[in-house]
DNA sequence: AATGAATGAGGGTTCATTCAT
DNA sequence: AATGAATGAACCCTCATTCAT
């Protein structure tokens, strides 16, 4: 399907690789070629070096991400609860079914060069905003009632991407299990109270 | 306490130091050296080398924490929400004084050689342990409805830790309020609730 | 005139700049092909190689050298003296008007592999004989004095090439007072003596 | 006599040799380091880097120049035929006896990045400027009728650099019969004009 | 107890060049 | 006529480490 040449999704697919299990800096470039069973020399031909590879990585990654955001948030309609747990889903999702692609975009932001840092740390934000846009708009709607919303939601993110440290596939809970359990949880955290049972508890 | 002469302390501060902003496999054993104002040859003659230096911290950030740990559940009495307590408080107190200490044993316990790897694994283990065994004597006694209890063990676990990566001392919150803030959380995502409520709801 | 390609001209041009900016051992085939607006293969479509490139440039600076030198000899007379002014003109005009073969001609002959250098050499000695043609024929017509015609040489060769490492256009001096100076130093060297003030002086 | 290691001074000498030999660019410091008889770590122990290596021998090559003409300033008077003969004398022996150095210091000023570069090509001005003072003392003193001072002083500095491109010292003529030779050329090219003749020849 | 000297392996990167198309 | 893809060798340099003293 692709018209590039050969070469260019093995390459970062071995440098994800790599970079995931040994970490940027110890990662050499040379097992990121061999890897992808390609020349150094072609490696060079298609990037410009180690750093415009974790560039091509960490962007990548956001935006296979965002991009898994933004399809769950659309199908959600404008219930903050529903929107939460579109976001929850799609995080959990993500770190179960990308776990290298998680574990690389979570950890090696540091290792970018200034050049790259700032406009890579700007993007990455757009996460957290996300999550507090949906979390805001529970609060007003008086259905989150926890009294601590930003803790709140670096709670739920660090819940969801600690999903990529541990899980493994041949484990007993299933994605499906656990897409529920954190969407349980992660409304938990937030304190949602719907309207609903309110009204059913008042009347 | 120690026997060590006295460079040796001035080289494992650099070496967290190092290892904290740049990555175990970034870092180089001679700007370690530099930093601690110390040759290259003193360096190995009180470390075998780098990789005895990582052991040796990781060691300690250990150790530190679970004796943070200690100690506050030595304080604490029977009651789970208070070891709960107990152990969240130690917790962040921890990620907030020590953040390198914290963030090394966070993040860098993948670059251990296999023959450390093993026992390092182990006794991190004891956090998840502890954690557990609270959980499990609030869900036996009926004070913690979590239905996910593994889950929300690794959320609070994972709340807590988290702290290391984006808790600045000059930010807004006192380390006194995040704490509190902190373990009211914890309680909401085992779904803490007390006896006394209950007796008092009910009666 | 040539038959060859557009790309051609350029990119010997370009290599022209590299080499006498950088020196052809520094210089890299790609930078040549890039300050050309050339791709890397078209330059190799053209040239077999690096080593042609400064071939081609060492020989079309000495041809057109010589060739200077012819013109300027063909319009010289029989006098020595006129014969040396003829030399030393060219050779001054050439240094200032093409600084940039001159620089490679003066430099880059050493870059030459031994199969090409035998021959460039062999060619370059032209520079060295007619000087020497010129110089021993005044010596025997008696107008030139100098006690060490080999050193008067080596002299006047060495000043005029000097001024490929000196001059700027944007300098005091114009090129045509240059000439003169240069024409007017190259006599001393030789200590011309004319046959017409000697006669003056002896009638 | 020094206390240096034993690697240091050869390789420097290697070094120098290597970029007379092929020009700075094209030297590779695997074959300084081969040729010094050093391995490539020790190298790196004692100098920085290439660059480093051609500042040092650069430096070193002006100081032993500079000290060589100092000491015949020195040892010559006032009179500026002795001055020039003197700075003459020293700078032929030095193109003879160190060609090596002369070599490097006559072409590879060019190599040095752009931080050396100003202070160096300042430090060389000094060569310029001590043939200047003198032929300027000799015009004022009427003993030098050059009319071109300035080519005149880039004629007799060309003149003896350019022996350290064609010396070789199985030649035909000694040492001392070149120093003589250029002493005579250059007096020739400034135009000396002793007192003492131009007395006998008034009286 | 402490260090300057030295090493071999490997780091990231660029080189001149070739080849299939 | 012209080029994108690919290569292997070599580049400068830094690495963690050892050793004689």
């Amino acid at each position: 399907m692709s018209t590039r040449p050969a070469g260019h999704k093995a390459i970062i697919e071995a440098a994800r690789e790599e970079f995931s299990e040994q970490g940027y800096g110890a990662t050499s470039i040379r097992n990121i070629a061999k890897r992808a069973g390609v020349s150094l020399s072609a490696l060079y031909y298609y990037y410009k070096g180690k750093q415009e590879l974790l560039v091509a990585i960490l962007d990548d990654g956001l935006d296979a991400y965002f991009g898994a955001c933004d399809t769950a948030l659309q199908a959600a309609g404008d219930d903050p609860a529903e929107r939460l747990e579109a976001l929850v889903t799609a995080t959990v999702r993500f770190r179960i079914e990308h776990p290298v692609k998680s574990s690389i975009v979570l950890t090696e932001g540091r290792s970018l060069e200034p050049e790259h840092l700032a406009r890579y740390r700007k993007n990455e934000e757009r996460g957290t905003r996300q999550f507090r846009e949906v979390i805001e708009r529970g609060l007003a709607d008086g259905v989150f009632l926890t009294p601590y919303p930003d803790d709140a939601r670096r709670t739920v993110i660090a819940m969801c991407n600690a999903i990529a440290q541990w899980y493994r596939p041949d484990g007993e809970v299933t994605p499906d299990e656990l897409v529920e359990r954190y969407v349980s949880l992660a409304l938990t955290v937030v304190e949602y109270r719907p309207r609903s049972v309110r009204r059913a508890a008042r009347g």
